[in-house]
DNA sequence: GTTATTTTAATTGTATACAATAAATTAAAT
DNA sequence: ATTTAATTTATTGTATACAATTAAAATAAC
């Protein structure tokens, strides 16, 4: 019965990892309709950012920027073809790499999809520098999670309890 | 070949909702390592930390703490069941309703979930103040997002297009 | 008091996420 | 050159997420 009062550190509400997970789909919750009208869905949306980038790249090349592996993106980006948004081929210096190639249905899409970061915005009560605050703020906090592995968890002394 | 540059608003790294997204996996990511000691996904882990504060509760309720529906609930809380960590009851006042409520083995999981905040903050390379100032930022935009629902983007502008 | 509406969970179907494995290809080592 | 190791996708299996529907029970309307 005295459990309860003092783990302050396992209450929700003190959890970051929760705030940012329940943001995370509160926010794509938001963007829902929007996609809807492209036929998109919201990972398959950041697949399409990237290809109005840079074109064509690699299912690895793809993943590094997204953060996803094979599991995810194959038989997403089979979706996305099956919708004629982009091309799947195996690269014809190495046989084990496929390239992802968008294609002019693809591009044209992007006209539809211009107007849905300002939609967003007005969805979202930030200040542009709140914005940009959170936004940097996170992204250097999951480039450090994902930059450094194991080793940082035994310079921390808790590789013991981990590794059992 | 001129829709490259001008469309910042449509660049990944641009993207307020990805930041969040990738955080949010990448964070997810760390916790898994100490999770499966204790036998939990961590969806199945922010429901043991809600049921450790609160020992019983409905679905409904618990819904609205993780903003999670019935139809990701029911399935992981049968597994929790399974498990031996909680029961699932009919309330006697309204039979609609699904009471949860923690087991004794439920709660003495809570022992060695306590060291899992110190590891994780170990992993999240922020201080104190950051980490505090993120977490409230993002807990202001989920209920932001969450509490105004369509009356917002009427008030925006922006419901012809959304409702088409 | 009966019907209509609302509320609460469960179910169904689609689409991720991701660990673990397999398969194909390339690069390295000897 | 042949074997070994590493790299890149694809597949398999488990667990979410969530929209949409269904079903059961409670409340409101009349």
């Amino acid at each position: 019965m005295d459990t309860k009062e003092t783990d302050l550190h396992l209450l929700l509400d003190n959890q970051l990892c929760f705030a940012v997970y329940a943001a995370s789909r509160e926010i794509t919750k938001l963007y829902r309709p929007f996609l809807k009208e492209l036929g998109l869905t919201y990972t398959q949306y950041i697949t399409m950012l990237v290809l109005w980038e840079v074109e064509e790249l690699s299912v690895k090349q793809l993943g590094e920027k997204l953060f996803l592996d094979s599991g995810t993106l194959t038989p997403l980006l089979k979706k996305l073809e099956a919708a004629g948004l982009v091309t799947r081929r195996r690269s014809a210096e190495d046989e084990r790499v496929l390239l992802v190639h968008i294609t002019d249905l693809g591009h044209r899409l992007k006209d539809k999809a211009r107007s849905i970061p300002m939609k967003l915005a007005c969805g979202i009560g930030l200040s542009q520098h709140e914005l940009i605050f959170l936004r940097e703020s996170l992204k250097n906090l999951t480039e450090d999670i994902h930059n450094r592995k194991d080793e940082d968890l035994i310079a921390c002394g808790l590789d013991d309890e981990a590794t059992e």
